[in-house]
DNA sequence: GTCTATAGGTGGATAGAC
DNA sequence: GTCTATCCACCTATAGAC
């Protein structure tokens, strides 16, 4: 029963446990829960009854709730990696990529959803070490597309700002998340835009001297 | 034991239940815990335990969690408006009513806690609707008071920014949030500070045409 | 794999003595 | 106001039948 580390492998492999369909379907109803109530504000017994299940089977596929809510950051976080390489597929333009990245966020919150691992963060010090371990993993995967997202915006001058693309991209999770939160509060998903348009019309204004 | 609203009144009129000497102490021990673990992650006995008294008479003085979830949320965006009022007192200057206003987040995350509200607001699906509109309350006092601060800055030429200041104003605060929850991830508060340093080089480049 | 049944603990909350 | 004692609902988790 031990609670299973996030391995990068495990992230890009797609045979690593591939789930049965109950598992699957376990996970994306916990997977709803935990958006919209947070960690510590949905059981066993909420799962099993939107299920039709047991609370009982359930700890057949997820032993103790820490493996579940390790589970569902690592399949959370292997779902955005794909959607991340979709994205570097579809364009190659910075600023359409980083279009494309606001619109992942923007789904999630139009499904009333906050994004699992910024609902996640909030809890953190209430989480096992390996789920606080699996998020700072996602936060860090994240940031990295996002650092070189901007350095080709940079480099073609199709973006302008003044710190390291490092410290912008930490700039802009930490508005995206935070533009969640707030908007989630007032049912407002017009208060996320905002957001995002100041954040595109900063980097596309700032810096000019 | 009806749950008492949260009215401007009660939040600007000093006289208003001052609350006995019991009740501040429960309030303090109950707001760390919320701030460090949530509404959801802590219990009468947490704050009991640490008081060094009983859950019991714990009841006495908040008959329900709702009830001291309210008060938690009143009395933090209490002194969270006199704060404000003591910037307005310390300064005139646009740039630096806004450092202030960030130190005042600052300080939280140094304690190693979440601004309550933005904890709050994570498990807001959770919460009892009174305590829904406390945090409501406490993020539009919040823009008022940015949007005063922003728009003067751009009255007198120390921001720029091609939005309006009420969309600025909702950036802010989004970002702010957004970088404390990202931050105590790491339990690295330099992770708030470079967002905060984007913010206010944002504001005083962005724009130049 | 899913069920029934249940264990053992903790949650918020109340009654009534002091 | 604070205590002891207690209630009942819910929590995570397990045993064992099917």
């Amino acid at each position: 029963m031990a609670i299973s580390r996030i391995s990068k492998k495990k992230l890009r492999d797609p045979q690593a446990d591939a789930p049965s369909e109950a598992a699957k379907a376990i996970l994306d109803t916990a997977e709803g829960l935990a958006q919209t109530r947070g960690y510590n504000g949905f059981s066993y017994a909420d799962v099993a009854e939107q299920l039709g299940v047991t609370k009982a089977s359930l700890h057949y596929h997820f032993p103790s709730k820490a493996d579940l809510g390790t589970a569902l950051i690592e399949r959370y976080h292997r779902v955005f990696l794909r959607a991340l390489e979709a994205i570097d597929l579809r364009t190659n333009e910075p600023d359409k990529k980083l279009r494309y990245y606001i619109e992942l966020y923007d789904s999630v919150l139009n499904n009333e959803r906050m994004c699992l691992c910024g609902m996640l963060a909030a809890e953190i010090a209430t989480l096992p070490i390996p789920m606080q371990e699996g998020l700072r993993l996602f936060f860090d995967e994240n940031e990295q597309w996002l650092i070189a997202v901007l350095e080709d915006g940079l480099r073609i001058g199709a973006f302008r700002f003044k710190e390291t693309a490092n410290e912008r991209a930490r700039m802009i999770v930490a508005a995206l998340e935070g533009a969640m939160l707030v908007a989630r509060s007032y049912g407002d998903p017009a208060r996320f835009h905002v957001v995002a348009s100041s954040l595109l019309s900063d980097l596309s204004q700032a810096g000019r001297t």
